[in-house]
DNA sequence: GTCTATACATGGATAGAC
DNA sequence: GTCTATCCATGTATAGAC
């Protein structure tokens, strides 16, 4: 980043910067890291290649900028969140309700993030995820811990914080595979409530 | 699976093909289709690049291959259980243990697999996941509505889908991002358990 | 800050001998 | 069936003018 001494006009440069950035997340998003190419970039960004390398660096500038972006959004939030008061079951489905609106405002990193964290790295360059994902298993399992003191859950932590991410992760990965059949914040709150009363009829066993 | 059988002095050819499919297998899992080079791959095989395309054509004919063997045992599995019987939670629980164990069998196709599905293509040519996926999902499905209609469960039928693949899932991904993390077999069932019977103790709300 | 033109490396695929 | 040598396209990155 050049060291702009009191440069008014510099409308231009924050447009571009601003282009580069989400042509960036449409072409990752769209071919992956290894296969999305500097050219693919700033086609789509109306400017040529050496802009590019002016304002990022190189294609794994690009990359990280693009990324940083949007976990630092995910950590903020989930920490908004955590203020919140009320029963741990109204506020894991604050919480997961949360969740799934961040994926929604930053589907394009999150369809990246999960390639490269759960499938093959592709040649990507190092970029530490476990940050942010940590911090939201840890705001679930806060809230699971509290429900078991407070005698309003019974179980194992562990299992029941699995469980709970489990639906929010189904729900997103439904509509990562297959946008048309997305069940919506109303689907994944359903589902979570079947964590939270299950599926055996009361009274059966 | 090659036609004739009824040649005796195949030893070497099979070999080859074999040793080229465990070595397509790992570098596929490593680096991701696009990544992923003709070179790494014949290099590990310990044969030369030639032989690749004598037997499988392309990159794009290996890296087929290499799915088709891990989805076509994947769908046979599961045809195979779906043959149990009793209680629809015990025919849940073998389910995602069997699903758990196609995982661990074929770890490698499943990481490609989900980068593929839930990421970006990469540039990695048209495979038909739905097929086997979709397999899945309905024989989940339907032993849920068995459930329903037999008064084992009550709920939603899709929610409470959602919520065990949910838990599978959720299971095979930590494997995927953290091995050392593994919850294994057992902490698969425990999480299913939960959702079997809920978080919320009984008779609280 | 942005352009044109290009250096340089790599990868998929094949020709042709054996 | 397998080898050596090579073609050719593509991709990242940069030099140097404006």
């Amino acid at each position: 980043m050049p060291e702009s001494e009191a440069a008014p006009p510099e409308t231009t440069e924050r447009k571009v910067r601003e282009r580069l950035h989400a042509a960036a997340a449409e072409v990752f998003a769209r071919k992956g890291y290894a296969s999305a190419t500097v050219n693919d970039i700033v086609r789509k960004a109306g400017v040529t290649k050496p802009v590019l390398y002016y304002h990022y660096g190189s294609k794994e500038g690009m990359y990280k900028a693009f990324l940083e972006s949007a976990l630092s959004d995910l950590e903020e939030r989930v920490g908004a969140v955590e203020t919140l008061r009320g029963s741990a079951s109204l506020r894991l489905s604050r919480l997961c309700g949360e969740i799934y609106a961040i994926f929604r405002r930053h589907t394009d990193a999150v369809r990246v993030m999960h390639a490269i964290y759960y499938g093959p790295p592709q040649g990507a360059p190092y970029f530490d995820f476990d940050r942010a994902l940590f911090r939201v298993e840890d705001s679930v399992s806060k809230i699971v811990r509290q429900g078991l003191e407070a005698g309003e859950f019974e179980g194992d932590a562990a299992a029941m914080t699995r469980a709970v991410l489990g639906v929010c992760n189904e729900c997103i990965d439904i509509e990562l595979a297959h946008p048309e059949k997305a069940v919506g914040k109303a689907g994944l709150l359903e589902s979570l409530d079947v964590v939270l009363r299950g599926m055996k009829r009361e009274g059966g066993r």
